[in-house]
DNA sequence: GCGATTTATTTTAGGCTTTAAAGTATGTCG
DNA sequence: CGACATACTTTAAAGCCTAAAATAAATCGC
């Protein structure tokens, strides 16, 4: 059991390069071109010979591959710091990706803060921007219109043009079908089966990869933080509601058929509370903003609350204080996060569950009490609890996961096939 | 939504061949020789043109391959009944498996009767035995001299020997970690990490799978059963206890470190009933055999109850026969279970969910009434809900189940390799 | 400094798998 | 019977990868 309140530079300086760091041992398919690369990207630097053990594959394999990657201009041999004088036989040349072999954008699509970064091949950030939204309900016309202008500022930003943009990636709360880039509901859209993908396609003549943001916070953790060293592991996310995300074996798994991981919608309480969804006993119900502050009406003896974050920012200030209703309302949103959590353990056995979201700040959320208490609701018979950690990032997480979906596309399409 | 109650006879009946019908997507790294074998045997027979179709592989490979597998003694040549007179051009040659090119033997190992089966390589039962167990826990060494003599009428039945057998699938109820045959725990065991696997390794000289009976179930519906036509499905058995299969892309889902899919001990209530594992507010607390009869004894107004089933049976049958504290106890189980299966489709998103086990037997427990409640209680934007069916197998399920675990191993290790 | 040693990378020849395309076999249709 | 359709077989060649030999570039001990 262990908490890391971590901030994004910390974690970028934690490892290098960027990706999933453990290969994936499921996938033979995956060309040798493509494992190559992304071994290189993985790790920041590594020596033709290292790649070369790390996948099982001959010294003239890599040699021929990765004559091919510099030729293509996606590899590029540097100065190895670390091993300078270190051993004998001939010093290894360390490859590294060419970070403007290509460039993508990710963007956040929220009720309340679009943002949007320009990355390049290698996760670095050379422009970003942000904008105040609307809270309306819009329709896809309407938000393509809110954002094609910050897409222009990013590409202005960075001095770089659409055609440069090697795929998008979008993040948007709701249920969102990945394969095809239909939004078939959000909270942000007043359609259903939105072809958002399309829209944004149509807009910028780029690839258009969108899904939803527990599993693009997922990605966030997989490309960028945490997650990076597990080749399985499980996200939570408590915020407006209650999302999870999950990587099994270096993949995101998103449902057997596409959609699932509903953890929000999952029933604890047989005719429990109510749910935003309409049903009653959602987990949602008893953990997300909408539930915390339909309580604090009650506990603070205030009928009508403006703000969802104002009120909660009151709850919690006055359970600090010492106010015992306040307090019990944090208390019982944790025992039912920890009951949700164990159910997490019991049906995916994760070896990590990293808790995210800006509730986390909360800390009544995660306190040790509430760890504890998932692993006193889970079985674990081989002494191999799951490790629970909690994962604070910036703002930009969301659009920063957004890039991994981008990246990751734009890696098998460029660096996937031999002839680009 | 749909309910069938399907015999042995009928599901054998229903498609020729054995093993998932669908092609597995995620996986190249099959070798070809392996896929012509399993679409062959998917499909009872197959013309050479039609697997090459089918496999998206040239025909000049897959006679190449064809022409290996016969030689080898695993294919051969039959006359198609199907296609006579059926269209123009040269007639195609149907392919199928050499039934007894191999065989393996299945085993269930449970609290009240062992089964075993040994069957040919197309899933054909040759030799079927069963043994009344004694109650008590026991050792694995107790166990396995109990269980040897079954194999040894097995063999003698079928008139094989033990070289002749390829692969022993076991299953038995607990926890159970199939890549070591190691089990952690088991009711039916006094020791805790049981290498049962490599126990009945040195008794038998074959190779040994082990898995828990709800994989085994789950295993049994992929090969033999209603999940054959379908990819991604889940099994729900209700029993002793509460467990689940999840089959996700043609392969069993074992979950993220070997264990999980411990539906059974997922939380439906905080501070809830007592579950044997000690916690509370476990599913398996509402819905398994003691805890039915756990509350069978309040209702029926009786203090010590001999048998489980023997109290279920009055149970039921007090239901049936119009008491209402009986039938409240079924309700309130049924009630539980569609809260379990809905939390099951949120998380998972499965097509398919087959409801297996004794219990099924308790009309109770798959009415209209339960079935129509998961539906209720589970988000279905794309509106295609979750198929649940019913499937009361007979008392050989578990045990032909083993032998898909068998089958399973059996066809890697023979037919995967090029010189056997 | 010099050769031995060590490790990295490149080159080369060959093996394996698979395919496309041409050729052969065997039926139906008119 | 010939035209056609479909199934199967043969064959040459392409691709991909490897093992092994060759080459390169460093350190170590003297």
């Amino acid at each position: 059991m262990s908490k890391a309140l971590m901030s994004e530079a910390q974690a970028k300086a934690a490892a290098p390069g960027c990706g999933p760091i453990l290969p994936d041992h499921n996938d033979q398919s995956r060309s040798l071109r493509k494992q190559v690369f992304e071994h290189v990207r993985a790790h920041g630097t590594a020596a033709r010979a290292d790649t070369a053990r790390a996948l099982s594959i001959s010294a003239g394999s890599v040699t021929g591959i990765a004559a091919e990657l510099i030729t293509d201009g996606f590899l590029q041999e540097v100065e190895d710091v670390a091993r300078q004088g270190a051993s004998r036989g001939r010093p290894p040349v360390a490859l590294a990706v060419v970070a403007d072999s290509f460039h993508v954008i990710g963007i956040n699509i929220s009720d309340r803060v679009h943002s949007a970064v320009l990355t390049d091949s290698v996760g670095c950030i050379l422009a970003e921007v942000t904008a105040t939204a609307d809270q309306q309900r819009r329709s896809v016309a309407e938000l393509v219109t809110e954002v094609a202008p910050l897409i222009a500022q990013l590409l202005d930003d960075a001095g770089k043009t659409e055609s440069e943009i090697a795929a998008i990636g979008i993040g948007i709360s709701g249920m969102v079908d990945n394969n095809t880039g239909v939004v078939k509901w959000s909270p942000l859209l007043t359609e259903a089966n939105a072809e958002l993908g399309s829209a944004f396609a149509a807009l910028t003549n780029c690839p258009v990869f969108v899904d939803n943001d527990a599993n693009i916070v997922t990605l966030a953790e997989l490309w960028f933080g945490d997650g990076r060293a597990k080749s399985d592991f499980a996200v939570v996310t408590v915020e407006h509601g209650v999302g999870m995300g999950l990587v099994l074996n270096n993949r995101l798994f998103r449902g057997a058929r596409g959609m699932g991981l509903e953890l929000g919608h999952t029933k604890v309480q047989l005719d429990g509370a109510l749910c935003r969804c309409g049903q009653r006993g959602c987990l949602e119900a008893y953990l997300a903003d909408y539930a915390l502050t339909r309580e604090a009406a009650t506990a603070l003896g205030v009928t009508t609350l403006q703000r969802t974050n104002v009120s909660l920012e009151v709850l919690f200030a006055e359970a600090k204080a010492g106010n015992r209703a306040a307090k019990a309302i944090f208390d019982r949103a944790a025992r039912y996060l920890s009951l949700g959590l164990a159910n997490v353990v019991q049906l995916f056995d994760p070896g990590l569950i990293i808790l995210s979201g800006e509730r986390m700040r909360y800390d009544y959320l995660y306190a040790d009490d509430m760890l504890s208490e998932v692993h006193k609701l889970t079985l674990h018979p081989g002494d191999n609890p799951c490790e629970i950690a909690t994962h604070a990032w910036g703002g930009l997480v969301w659009a920063k996961g957004a890039t991994a979906l981008a990246l990751t596309a734009a890696t098998d399409s460029l660096v996937g096939v031999s002839t680009p």
